[in-house]
DNA sequence: AAAACAGGTTAATCTAGTTCAATAAAAATT
DNA sequence: AATTTTTATTGAACTAGATTAACCTGTTTT
């Protein structure tokens, strides 16, 4: 069982923090218990929080008018998550984030985290490594959605995340890759050996 | 013609400058012409510099084996462009980035900029803030192309950007909005009447 | 232990978007 | 102003992936 201090070496990865600094931003969070399928952010509601995922896993996702849903991230151990257009303008959210197990999370609020910023100019740097890495992580997911096959996306999302792989169902996988669980399974049964 | 000041009221918007920083700021700064089809970024060189564009239009794009480009980002007057793994790792580029027009830029060096964030907490601010930003705009981005249809990518687009949608030649903005030109081609003749 | 639900598979049919190839129209270069 | 290069259009043939619908299996819930 993980508990709240995991917070304090994952801040301390990318800035390091006097045992104060650490104290300050851990009061700053608050734990939350997420039991399987409860939602914790959705649309119209605006996303006050950010969430830390210490154990568990959630996702991201948006609910086409047809009943399509259509995952935009996954979140695990040590994985933050929201909606980002909703906690960073403060505005009514378009995303469900959605327990996938049942799952425990430290949740930022976005007045506490501004109160944070101001106050030390580690956490502004912090934040700012975070969103940085956010950043170029999503180009790279763009550039993967551009460029390669469904087949390929699958391959790849295989090699870069095996275990995240057999942890999600199959038909949130599919939506987060672009494809519909039908045509994932095909894909599985036509890869067969090549790939786990 | 816009000067260099240009990037001053731009920062500004974000965090309040006084003359001094202002300075520090734009000392940071180089400014660069690029012709029109030259290039500033190229695969598996490193991106030393992040680009500010005063003057012009650019965009970043990868190059599939097949000969096929994939647009990954436009940037005109105020916008920045890189290749962000590059730049922010800095690690080989996997893109071009190449100007569509003449255009004018100040540069950025990768250096240069952690020493104006370790000089002055108000640029890590900003950086923090862009960096924010960008990942919220890419988070939009990814939503639209999963949940929506060729034609309605490009009906979007064209409600955000009327401008720039007859600024860039019309096969990058197929290969940005991740269809073929000769299909895009086919859409705005099917279009016709109902949008510009 | 039956019923209800969540997750996954299979197969037939369909279509949005691609590919290929030729042509046309603009724009840049001589 | 003629030539070359770049960008856009068109149509026919094709295919990756979607849709529909039925079925299967394991797990909760009653």
């Amino acid at each position: 069982m993980r508990d709240e201090t995991a917070i304090i070496s994952y801040v301390n990865k990318f800035v390091k923090l006097s045992p104060p600094e650490a104290e300050a931003l851990l009061s700053a969070f608050q734990k939350v218990v997420v039991k399987k399928r409860q939602s914790i952010i959705q649309p119209d509601f605006p996303a006050p929080y950010r969430y830390y995922v210490l154990e568990g896993a959630m996702r991201a996702y948006v609910a086409a008018e047809n009943g399509q849903e259509h995952t935009i991230s996954f979140a695990i151990e040590d994985w933050w998550i929201t909606d980002y257009n909703s906690y960073l303008y403060q505005q009514p959210a378009t995303m469900f984030v959605t327990a996938l197990e049942d799952t425990i999370a430290l949740r930022l609020s976005h007045v506490k985290e501004q109160e944070l910023k101001a106050q030390n100019p580690k956490f502004e740097t912090f934040f700012r490594i975070i969103a940085e890495r956010g950043l170029a992580y999503q180009q790279r997911r763009i550039i993967i959605n551009l460029t390669k096959t469904a087949e390929a996306r699958y391959g790849d999302f295989l090699d870069k995340y095996p275990l995240l792989a057999q942890r999600v169902p199959q038909y949130t996988l599919a939506s987060f890759l672009g494809m519909t669980t039908e045509y994932l399974s095909k894909l599985r049964k036509r890869m067969g050996s090549k790939k786990t």
